[in-house]
DNA sequence: CGCGTAATTGAATCAGTTCAATGTCAGTGG
DNA sequence: CCACTGACATTGAACTGATTCAATTACGCG
């Protein structure tokens, strides 16, 4: 079951280029599967487990007092989530696609947890988001929707894209509301860049969840901030 | 050196009333001092100590290509600075008020790195850093300049407050421009919503960087997204 | 085929930015 | 002691871009 599922994982490369190997958690993993829509946690929930994702993707997101929803990240195969402050869970999170998943024990009380490697590689990982976490907050401070919009598209570009034919595509698990939350925009502000974007024959929508990138170059331009002529 | 720095570090609430206790990192501590202004390391240097604030405030922030700027943190007394992510620091980090820090070397090469404890604290500090991003991710994530503005008074309120007589007072180490870098705004709107705070006397201004807090909890409303009547 | 959900488009409004001017304060030197 | 300077904060007015709300279109599913 294990290798099965980490066949699907691919290595990856980070903006900086380096280059990670997805690893697995050392210890006893328990396979478990995910619906559509089906959550994992919620916020406040004591945390016994963090979960390193087979396939599928994953949303983490922070619900305010006032109703309005915060989306902290998209979580996808070879990521780990679930890592807790305090004992407990401080997000939502939801499958919003079928996911299999490996559930480890966390914190291990069983005998020394606290394995050198398993440490490690939980250390590693919360490294890992922190870095993630930075990230996004570049995508949201003060720019507009357009270079959020190309910023995103970049962002799964470089993560889950699949080749076909000279073009590179990236499929949307998640709806316009989903990337607006996780944006800091509208959904019809969302919708509205997706719209420039193929105005400008950046990017091809075969429907709205399958992104063709037919010109990635322009689209890391206006990712980066540099606003085209 | 030691003794006499962690004395200033109080014991602090987070927002989930999570009680947390400073604690040292277990290893070979080098005292450190800074300037204000002086620059800790920058975005992609080598990483070869994490830092534990005694005094001072730093700014953690990340430059765009295009010349804006992200403001990631603020770190205060407690904190710890300089988690690397694949062995580079991901931002700039420096000084804003006189410093004094520990260094501790890290990765430890050195002998077992890697005392459980260590590790503990480490895994630790990561994880609480990770809430600490999410909980910026609310304040930027689309609201109004001057619910942001009291949700970032609140936070300081809650870490840094010092009382004055019935009130309680919050010293600004950073100017109007990191604040409005660390929340995705202008300064020109940072200094509006300060001056509507003050002008529905929800604060008073000593001067601009004193802060007096005069009506805790309408500002935690404002900052909750509550809009008052 | 028709229903329900999601996405797109349009028009008016509103909030934040931009740019320019003014104000404030600390430090410096006459 | 006071005028000058430079950095920072505040205020004002015009503008720009995102939001809001409403209407329309597209699509998956029974």
């Amino acid at each position: 079951m294990q290798s099965a599922m980490l066949r699907r994982v691919r290595p990856f490369e980070d903006a900086d280029g380096v280059r990670r190997l997805p690893r697995t958690l050392p210890s006893d993993p328990m396979p478990r599967r995910l619906r559509l829509g089906q959550p994992l946690f919620h916020e406040g929930d004591g945390a016994h487990h963090v979960y390193q994702i087979g396939t599928g993707v994953m949303r983490l997101s922070r619900m305010q007092t006032d109703g309005r929803r915060q989306v902290i990240s998209f979580a996808f195969p070879g990521d780990v989530v679930g890592l807790p402050d305090c004992g407990r869970h401080t997000t939502e999170c939801e499958a919003i696609t079928e996911c299999e998943l490996l559930a480890h024990r966390f914190p291990d009380h069983a005998g020394p947890d606290r394995t050198s490697d398993r440490q490690q590689f939980l250390l590693d990982a919360a490294l890992q988001e922190i870095r993630r976490l930075q990230d996004h907050f570049l995508l949201i401070g003060r720019r507009l929707a357009l270079e959020r919009t190309a910023a995103f598209v970049t962002l799964l570009l470089d993560r889950i894209a699949e080749p076909l034919g000279r073009y590179q595509v990236v499929r949307l698990a998640m709806n316009r509301t989903d990337i607006a939350d996780y944006l800091g925009l509208t959904p019809e502000t969302v919708s509205r860049s997706f719209t420039e974007l193929r105005g400008r024959r950046i990017l091809a929508l075969d429907d709205a969840n399958t992104v063709v990138v037919l010109d990635p170059a322009r689209l890391r331009n206006l990712a980066a901030g540099h606003t085209e002529a």
